[in-house]
DNA sequence: TATTGTTATACTCTATAACTATA
DNA sequence: TATAGTTATAGAGTATAACAATA
Protein backbone atom coordinates (compact mmCIF):
# COMPACT_ATOMS: atom_id res chain seq x y z
CA UNK A 1 0.00 0.00 0.00
CA UNK A 2 2.98 2.62 0.42
CA UNK A 3 4.51 4.83 -2.00
CA UNK A 4 7.79 5.31 -2.73
CA UNK A 5 7.71 8.76 -4.02
CA UNK A 6 11.85 8.30 -4.55
CA UNK A 7 11.99 5.17 -7.06
CA UNK A 8 11.54 7.28 -9.96
CA UNK A 9 14.95 9.66 -9.10
CA UNK A 10 17.75 8.26 -10.80
CA UNK A 11 19.73 9.74 -8.06
CA UNK A 12 18.36 7.64 -5.74
CA UNK A 13 18.19 4.52 -7.74
CA UNK A 14 21.79 4.97 -8.22
CA UNK A 15 22.41 4.84 -4.66
CA UNK A 16 20.61 1.86 -4.00
CA UNK A 17 22.03 0.01 -6.79
CA UNK A 18 25.17 1.04 -6.10
CA UNK A 19 25.28 -0.19 -2.09
CA UNK A 20 23.36 -3.56 -3.29
CA UNK A 21 26.23 -4.04 -6.41
CA UNK A 22 28.88 -3.16 -3.70
CA UNK A 23 27.39 -5.42 -1.58
CA UNK A 24 27.84 -8.69 -4.15
CA UNK A 25 31.53 -7.41 -5.30
CA UNK A 26 31.95 -7.43 -1.49
CA UNK A 27 31.22 -10.70 -0.57
CA UNK A 28 32.62 -12.37 -4.12
CA UNK A 29 36.05 -10.74 -3.17
CA UNK A 30 35.80 -12.09 0.27
CA UNK A 31 37.57 -15.37 -0.02
CA UNK A 32 40.53 -13.86 -1.92
CA UNK A 33 39.93 -11.41 1.58
CA UNK A 34 40.50 -8.28 -0.28
CA UNK A 35 37.86 -5.77 -0.03
CA UNK A 36 36.92 -3.29 -3.36
CA UNK A 37 39.31 -0.87 -2.90
CA UNK A 38 41.92 -3.54 -2.49
CA UNK A 39 40.86 -5.12 -5.79
CA UNK A 40 40.67 -2.14 -7.53
CA UNK A 41 44.10 -1.01 -6.48
CA UNK A 42 45.83 -4.81 -6.83
CA UNK A 43 44.20 -4.89 -10.53
CA UNK A 44 45.49 -0.75 -11.73
CA UNK A 45 48.62 -1.28 -9.90
CA UNK A 46 48.96 -4.55 -12.41
CA UNK A 47 48.26 -2.47 -15.32
CA UNK A 48 50.22 0.18 -14.50
CA UNK A 49 53.82 -0.96 -12.71
CA UNK A 50 55.54 1.87 -11.10
CA UNK A 51 52.85 3.84 -10.67
CA UNK A 52 53.02 5.97 -7.39
CA UNK A 53 50.40 6.74 -4.51
CA UNK A 54 49.28 10.14 -5.42
CA UNK A 55 48.58 9.24 -9.06
CA UNK A 56 46.80 5.81 -8.41
CA UNK A 57 44.87 7.91 -5.57
CA UNK A 58 43.98 10.18 -8.43
CA UNK A 59 42.78 7.91 -10.88
CA UNK A 60 40.53 5.83 -8.21
CA UNK A 61 39.08 8.36 -6.45
CA UNK A 62 41.02 7.75 -3.13
CA UNK A 63 42.72 10.84 -0.72
CA UNK A 64 46.12 10.21 -0.15
CA UNK A 65 45.48 10.05 3.67
CA UNK A 66 43.20 6.91 2.85
CA UNK A 67 45.57 5.33 0.49
CA UNK A 68 48.67 5.23 2.52
CA UNK A 69 46.75 2.40 5.24
CA UNK A 70 45.54 0.45 1.95
CA UNK A 71 48.65 0.14 0.58
CA UNK A 72 50.59 -0.64 3.41
CA UNK A 73 48.30 -3.65 4.22
CA UNK A 74 48.71 -4.84 0.53
CA UNK A 75 52.69 -4.49 1.22
CA UNK A 76 52.33 -6.34 4.82
CA UNK A 77 50.70 -9.39 2.84
CA UNK A 78 53.50 -9.03 0.45
CA UNK A 79 51.30 -8.33 -2.92
CA UNK A 80 52.95 -5.16 -2.85
CA UNK A 81 56.24 -3.98 -3.58
CA UNK A 82 57.34 -0.17 -2.91
CA UNK A 83 60.03 1.40 -4.41
CA UNK A 84 61.19 4.95 -3.92
CA UNK A 85 61.14 6.67 -6.95
CA UNK A 86 62.73 9.95 -5.09
CA UNK A 87 63.08 10.92 -2.10
CA UNK A 88 59.23 11.52 -1.76
CA UNK A 89 57.25 9.21 -3.76
CA UNK A 90 56.76 5.74 -4.27
CA UNK A 91 56.67 3.37 -7.58
CA UNK A 92 54.49 0.65 -6.95
CA UNK A 93 54.62 -2.87 -8.22
CA UNK A 94 53.29 -6.55 -8.05
CA UNK A 95 54.85 -9.36 -6.16
CA UNK A 96 54.80 -12.40 -7.71
CA UNK A 97 51.88 -13.56 -5.23
CA UNK A 98 50.42 -9.63 -6.02
CA UNK A 99 50.46 -10.61 -9.93
CA UNK A 100 48.69 -13.84 -9.26
CA UNK A 101 46.15 -12.33 -6.68
CA UNK A 102 45.22 -9.45 -8.51
CA UNK A 103 44.45 -11.69 -12.18
CA UNK A 104 41.98 -13.91 -9.69
CA UNK A 105 40.53 -10.85 -8.43
CA UNK A 106 40.23 -8.81 -11.54
CA UNK A 107 38.40 -12.20 -13.20
CA UNK A 108 36.33 -12.02 -10.16
CA UNK A 109 35.15 -8.57 -10.78
CA UNK A 110 34.79 -9.16 -14.50
CA UNK A 111 32.47 -11.92 -13.50
CA UNK A 112 30.51 -9.55 -11.67
CA UNK A 113 30.05 -7.53 -13.77
CA UNK A 114 28.73 -9.66 -16.41
CA UNK A 115 26.43 -10.36 -13.80
CA UNK A 116 24.95 -6.79 -12.86
CA UNK A 117 24.94 -6.07 -17.08
CA UNK A 118 23.00 -9.45 -17.23
CA UNK A 119 19.88 -8.21 -14.99
CA UNK A 120 19.84 -4.95 -17.36
CA UNK A 121 16.91 -5.25 -20.47
CA UNK A 122 19.16 -5.67 -23.64
CA UNK A 123 17.64 -2.25 -25.24
CA UNK A 124 18.20 0.11 -22.30
CA UNK A 125 22.01 -1.37 -21.62
CA UNK A 126 23.58 0.55 -24.38
CA UNK A 127 22.11 4.22 -22.87
CA UNK A 128 23.37 2.77 -19.65
CA UNK A 129 26.45 2.40 -20.45
CA UNK A 130 27.00 5.91 -22.35
CA UNK A 131 25.62 7.50 -19.44
CA UNK A 132 27.54 6.12 -16.74
CA UNK A 133 30.71 7.14 -19.03
CA UNK A 134 29.67 10.49 -19.41
CA UNK A 135 29.13 11.10 -15.94
CA UNK A 136 32.28 9.67 -15.00
CA UNK A 137 33.97 11.99 -17.19
CA UNK A 138 32.29 14.60 -15.08
CA UNK A 139 33.80 13.51 -12.13
CA UNK A 140 37.62 12.85 -13.44
CA UNK A 141 38.35 16.54 -13.30
CA UNK B 1 50.28 7.92 -19.09
CA UNK B 2 48.54 5.60 -16.86
CA UNK B 3 45.50 3.85 -17.87
CA UNK B 4 42.56 2.82 -16.10
CA UNK B 5 41.76 -0.89 -16.48
CA UNK B 6 38.15 -0.08 -14.70
CA UNK B 7 36.97 2.49 -15.82
CA UNK B 8 34.71 0.63 -19.05
CA UNK B 9 32.86 -1.36 -16.51
CA UNK B 10 29.49 -0.15 -15.63
CA UNK B 11 29.90 -1.27 -12.02
CA UNK B 12 32.23 -0.03 -11.19
CA UNK B 13 31.32 3.62 -12.80
CA UNK B 14 28.03 3.14 -10.52
CA UNK B 15 30.40 3.08 -7.46
CA UNK B 16 32.35 6.17 -8.56
CA UNK B 17 28.91 8.41 -10.03
CA UNK B 18 27.31 6.91 -6.67
CA UNK B 19 29.60 8.50 -4.26
CA UNK B 20 30.24 11.27 -6.14
CA UNK B 21 26.20 12.32 -6.38
CA UNK B 22 25.76 11.56 -2.67
CA UNK B 23 28.67 14.01 -1.69
CA UNK B 24 27.26 16.58 -3.66
CA UNK B 25 23.25 16.03 -1.87
CA UNK B 26 24.66 16.21 1.39
CA UNK B 27 26.71 19.01 0.55
CA UNK B 28 23.28 20.81 -0.84
CA UNK B 29 21.25 18.89 2.70
CA UNK B 30 23.70 20.76 4.77
CA UNK B 31 21.82 24.05 5.22
CA UNK B 32 18.48 22.10 6.62
CA UNK B 33 21.07 19.70 8.87
CA UNK B 34 19.44 16.55 6.89
CA UNK B 35 21.66 13.56 5.97
CA UNK B 36 20.78 11.87 2.58
CA UNK B 37 19.21 9.10 4.79
CA UNK B 38 17.11 11.52 7.20
CA UNK B 39 15.89 13.41 4.35
CA UNK B 40 14.51 10.55 1.95
CA UNK B 41 12.78 8.82 5.44
CA UNK B 42 11.27 12.52 5.73
CA UNK B 43 9.89 12.54 2.15
CA UNK B 44 8.79 8.94 2.70
CA UNK B 45 6.42 9.37 5.95
CA UNK B 46 5.12 12.79 4.65
CA UNK B 47 4.00 10.74 1.49
CA UNK B 48 3.15 7.95 4.23
CA UNK B 49 1.41 8.85 7.14
CA UNK B 50 1.12 6.11 9.58
CA UNK B 51 3.45 3.93 7.94
CA UNK B 52 5.50 2.12 10.62
CA UNK B 53 9.68 1.66 11.08
CA UNK B 54 9.62 -1.55 9.75
CA UNK B 55 7.65 -0.41 6.46
CA UNK B 56 9.96 2.15 6.46
CA UNK B 57 13.04 0.36 6.28
CA UNK B 58 11.92 -2.18 4.21
CA UNK B 59 11.39 0.96 1.37
CA UNK B 60 14.29 2.48 1.51
CA UNK B 61 16.71 -0.72 2.36
CA UNK B 62 17.31 0.57 5.43
CA UNK B 63 17.57 -2.45 8.58
CA UNK B 64 15.91 -1.74 11.79
CA UNK B 65 19.09 -1.49 13.73
CA UNK B 66 20.11 1.30 12.00
CA UNK B 67 16.39 3.49 11.63
CA UNK B 68 16.00 3.00 15.21
CA UNK B 69 18.54 5.96 15.86
CA UNK B 70 17.50 7.27 12.41
CA UNK B 71 14.16 7.71 13.83
CA UNK B 72 15.48 9.18 17.14
CA UNK B 73 16.75 11.87 16.02
CA UNK B 74 14.36 13.35 13.77
CA UNK B 75 11.69 12.74 16.77
CA UNK B 76 14.35 14.40 19.44
CA UNK B 77 13.96 17.56 16.65
CA UNK B 78 10.47 17.21 16.42
CA UNK B 79 10.36 16.52 13.27
CA UNK B 80 8.47 13.23 13.40
CA UNK B 81 5.92 11.79 15.83
CA UNK B 82 5.73 8.59 16.72
CA UNK B 83 2.20 6.76 17.92
CA UNK B 84 1.99 3.13 18.60
CA UNK B 85 -0.77 1.08 16.34
CA UNK B 86 -0.15 -2.01 18.39
CA UNK B 87 2.03 -3.17 21.39
CA UNK B 88 5.09 -3.47 19.32
CA UNK B 89 5.19 -0.68 16.48
CA UNK B 90 4.93 2.83 16.10
CA UNK B 91 3.31 4.94 13.47
CA UNK B 92 4.58 7.48 11.97
CA UNK B 93 3.62 10.74 10.44
CA UNK B 94 5.20 14.35 10.38
CA UNK B 95 4.77 17.37 12.62
CA UNK B 96 4.19 20.57 11.24
CA UNK B 97 7.86 21.81 11.42
CA UNK B 98 8.50 18.43 9.80
CA UNK B 99 6.16 18.74 7.13
CA UNK B 100 7.40 22.06 6.49
CA UNK B 101 11.14 20.44 6.29
CA UNK B 102 10.49 17.71 4.24
CA UNK B 103 8.98 19.86 1.55
CA UNK B 104 12.05 22.25 1.58
CA UNK B 105 14.21 19.33 1.88
CA UNK B 106 12.44 17.88 -1.31
CA UNK B 107 12.44 20.34 -3.84
CA UNK B 108 16.60 20.20 -3.12
CA UNK B 109 16.32 16.78 -4.21
CA UNK B 110 14.63 17.22 -7.18
CA UNK B 111 16.74 20.20 -7.83
CA UNK B 112 19.94 17.85 -7.25
CA UNK B 113 18.22 15.13 -9.66
CA UNK B 114 17.51 17.84 -12.48
CA UNK B 115 21.46 18.67 -12.01
CA UNK B 116 22.25 15.40 -12.60
CA UNK B 117 20.02 14.36 -15.56
CA UNK B 118 21.41 17.55 -17.28
CA UNK B 119 24.74 16.21 -17.13
CA UNK B 120 23.59 13.30 -19.06
CA UNK B 121 23.94 13.32 -23.34
CA UNK B 122 20.55 13.66 -23.87
CA UNK B 123 20.22 10.25 -26.30
CA UNK B 124 21.20 7.66 -23.20
CA UNK B 125 18.92 9.50 -20.52
CA UNK B 126 16.10 7.40 -21.53
CA UNK B 127 18.13 3.80 -21.80
CA UNK B 128 19.94 5.34 -18.25
CA UNK B 129 16.54 5.36 -16.12
CA UNK B 130 15.41 2.08 -17.63
CA UNK B 131 18.06 0.20 -16.79
CA UNK B 132 18.46 1.94 -12.96
CA UNK B 133 14.35 1.01 -12.64
CA UNK B 134 15.30 -2.09 -14.11
CA UNK B 135 18.22 -2.94 -11.11
CA UNK B 136 16.09 -1.32 -8.29
CA UNK B 137 13.05 -3.94 -9.28
CA UNK B 138 15.63 -6.54 -8.70
CA UNK B 139 16.49 -5.75 -5.44
CA UNK B 140 13.02 -4.91 -4.79
CA UNK B 141 12.93 -8.74 -3.23
C1' DT C 1 7.12 -18.84 16.86
C1' DA C 2 7.51 -14.71 14.27
C1' DT C 3 7.63 -9.74 14.32
C1' DT C 4 8.93 -5.00 16.01
C1' DG C 5 12.01 -2.31 17.83
C1' DT C 6 16.36 -1.41 20.55
C1' DT C 7 21.26 -1.51 21.88
C1' DA C 8 25.90 -2.54 21.12
C1' DT C 9 29.34 -3.19 18.01
C1' DA C 10 31.99 -3.40 13.76
C1' DC C 11 33.33 -2.70 8.88
C1' DT C 12 33.98 0.09 4.70
C1' DC C 13 34.38 4.20 2.37
C1' DT C 14 35.06 8.93 2.58
C1' DA C 15 36.90 13.27 4.31
C1' DT C 16 39.67 17.03 6.81
C1' DA C 17 43.49 18.68 9.66
C1' DA C 18 48.05 18.66 11.09
C1' DC C 19 52.39 17.02 10.25
C1' DT C 20 57.18 15.49 8.12
C1' DA C 21 60.14 15.29 4.41
C1' DT C 22 61.43 16.39 -0.10
C1' DA C 23 61.15 18.95 -4.84
C1' DT D 1 56.08 27.07 -2.14
C1' DA D 2 54.20 22.98 -3.73
C1' DT D 3 54.07 17.99 -3.63
C1' DA D 4 54.10 13.04 -1.52
C1' DG D 5 53.08 10.59 2.01
C1' DT D 6 51.64 9.69 6.96
C1' DT D 7 48.85 9.82 11.19
C1' DA D 8 44.86 10.82 13.75
C1' DT D 9 40.24 11.51 13.75
C1' DA D 10 35.50 11.79 12.32
C1' DG D 11 31.17 11.17 9.68
C1' DA D 12 28.00 8.35 7.04
C1' DG D 13 26.05 4.10 5.48
C1' DT D 14 25.68 -0.66 6.13
C1' DA D 15 25.65 -4.98 8.71
C1' DT D 16 25.19 -8.78 12.44
C1' DA D 17 24.22 -10.43 17.13
C1' DA D 18 21.74 -10.40 21.26
C1' DC D 19 17.88 -8.89 23.50
C1' DA D 20 12.92 -7.40 25.28
C1' DA D 21 8.29 -7.02 24.36
C1' DT D 22 4.38 -8.21 21.78
C1' DA D 23 1.55 -10.71 18.04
Amino acid sequence: MPVDPLRRYPGYAIRRVSAWTMAGLAERLEEFELRPSEASVLVVIGENSGITQSELGKMLGIVSANMAPLIARLEARDLVARKPVDGRSFGLSLTRAGARLAETAFAAMQEHERDLIARIPPASRAGFVEALQALLDELQD
